[in-house]
DNA sequence: GTGAAAGCGCTAACAC
DNA sequence: GTGTTAGCGCTTTCAC
């Protein structure tokens, strides 16, 4: 173990103790091939015992990249964000990248904040990971300069890497209509963004493919809060029991639907079935489990980061792309075949 | 709007431009009085103009302080580290300091090696917010040389900010015990630290009190899994479904206690009564909301933060100290008084 | 009230 | 293979 963390102590210290120049030890901590062997070893116990580690800042400076970049999320505590988080970190830090993380909570002013930091702090790039588009808006001003990679929002004038949220869609309630269901009920979010719009395509389109009306009092809207899912299913269930399955527009709304359920004194899936969207750890726990959409969040991860750091490296400006990644149903207790 | 982001653009360039010398214009975006208004005003225009931002990098480097900390959390998805995480920026940002926020999701190794990269990055202090030990671990061999705040777990050799946990569950059993109840289970994690031991010895001192004798079959422990209240509640309903209310040792074991007695056909709070520990966002949205221990997460954060400025300012190194933040009761529907 | 100059800790030519 | 040196973009004395 070093005797202290290396604060305060410079590569002058190390190279006097160990009786050679600065770029000696330069060399030595960044893994130069033209370093003896010998002098390697000799400086590299210099560095140990005094425990010497090198100033980024200092490193920074001179080499005009901080080798940091940004990322912007709305809200961290949303489960799925920790796995794209994880995918990002993945590739970035292979190639010696940290990640600044901000969590804007859905606050504009939080984050200009935070885009000036990352200026300040000089970071080689952005990944913005936000519902709304705020953010996105407030980076336009700064795309020219700085490669900005966004994802699960279609925006023309950067990066995107976004998933197939209409055939997602239109998997699950296939799914449903595939196991005997007929009056599909849709609940979702009284708002206009293209995921919104895609996944009620997805939602359409399965029932037009199979011949089956959509009844539109089935599709219930209702403007965000977290209780959102239980007061549309509650509603539902009693202008419309004769519904025989809820799909969710995400794993949230498909939890507060659980609850209308079970107060309703109605079984699931025995009653009702009931399919989310996005497979949020909360699906699997809650019992029965939710079959749901599952998202490639590690992978959406992993393809900005790679998508960002070409941007980077190849100093490449050139027409913003849009990668597509699909996604997965994923069948838990929650549903069940209708016989008729 | 600026022309740019000021990539590129040194106080050099603005000093030129505006013909003043480069101290001048330091002079200017720091808030320095030993301007005239004149200048300021000159000066400011061509920052402006030219989206000249400051290189917090160069300011670091010569300051030799990077106004950064690094925060440490196990799980940026459990709900109220986002809260906490809201009370450590808002002190910090009003000091000028931003935030290097690390999630290490349990890992040690991801841990070791975020730290490293704080200590490259050169922060001014670090706060670790993580539900085991290890962390806290690691950073003993730097605790000397850089000012460390730990939340929510008891550590003699850095300061700590806590809750009162014992309180907290002795005012829930006592609640219910209050409320008529005789027969209380307890669910808890089947593991050894303060936290649980805490609680433990609140639900035991809270019987105590009343002169009502614990029943040991009453307390049912688990192993950690996502899924423990569900089948650590399923256990109890089978083998003593005398008992009338379950404390559990979080929200989230709360939860699933819930889905367990839906399943065996019960109602809550009318054939049990549930309460539940720190209050997560889901507390609420699951119905009927359940009664639970709230904790101070936002102060919590504040007061870690503030603690840790002041080590950082003082250059104050002398014994550690402890500050024990208090809980609150928030009664919901899943708990009802019983008539005999 | 303003400017000149030294230096923060490193990297990257360039010289030997 | 190794050392010398000139900056990177700022802050901060110290003159004037």
């Amino acid at each position: 173990m070093a005797q202290n963390s290396g604060q305060g102590i410079t590569i002058y210290d190390v190279a006097k103790k160990a009786n050679v120049s600065i770029s000696t030890v330069s060399r030595v901590f960044n893994n130069s091939p033209l370093v003896s062997s010998k002098t390697r070893k000799k400086v590299q116990k210099v560095i140990d015992e005094m425990g010497f580690v090198p100033s980024s800042i200092a490193r920074s400076l001179v080499s005009a990249s901080s080798k940091t970049i940004g990322l912007i999320v709305s809200d961290i505590t949303n489960p799925f964000f920790a796995d794209t988080i994880d995918g990002i970190e993945s590739v970035l830090h292979s190639e010696g990248f940290s990640v600044f993380l901000c969590d804007t909570r859905y606050n504009r002013e939080r984050e200009a904040n935070y885009i000036n930091q990352m200026l300040e702090k000089r970071v080689d790039g952005i990944i913005i990971f936000s519902a709304d588009i705020s953010g996105i808006e407030l980076l336009t001003g700064i795309k020219n300069e700085l490669p900005i990679v966004s994802i699960q929002s279609a925006f023309k004038e950067v990066d995107c890497v976004n998933t197939t949220d209409e055939e997602g869609a239109y998997e699950a309630v296939d799914f449903l209509i595939k196991s005997g269901h007929r009056k599909i009920a849709f609940l979702v979010y009284d708002y206009d963004n293209s995921t919104i719009t895609n996944r009620m395509k997805g939602y359409l389109r399965a029932h037009d493919d199979e011949g089956i009306p959509v009844n539109d009092d089935y599709i219930i809207k209702m403007k965000f809060n977290p209780n959102a899912g239980y007061y549309m299913a509650k509603e539902l269930l009693e202008s419309h029991p004769e519904v025989t399955a809820i799909f969710a527009y995400n794993d949230m709304i498909a939890i507060g639907a659980y609850m209308a359920i079970y107060q309703k004194g109605l079984k699931i899936p025995d009653d009702i079935s009931v399919v989310g969207y996005d497979d949020i750890e909360m699906a699997s726990i809650i019992s029965p489990g939710i079959t749901t959409v599952s998202q490639p969040f590690y992978e959406m991860g992993r393809t900005a980061a790679e998508l960002l750091l070409k941007r980077i490296k190849e100093e490449d400006r050139s027409i913003p792309q849009t990668i597509l990644l699909p996604t997965r149903l994923t069948v838990r207790g929650s549903t069940r075949t209708l016989t008729p």
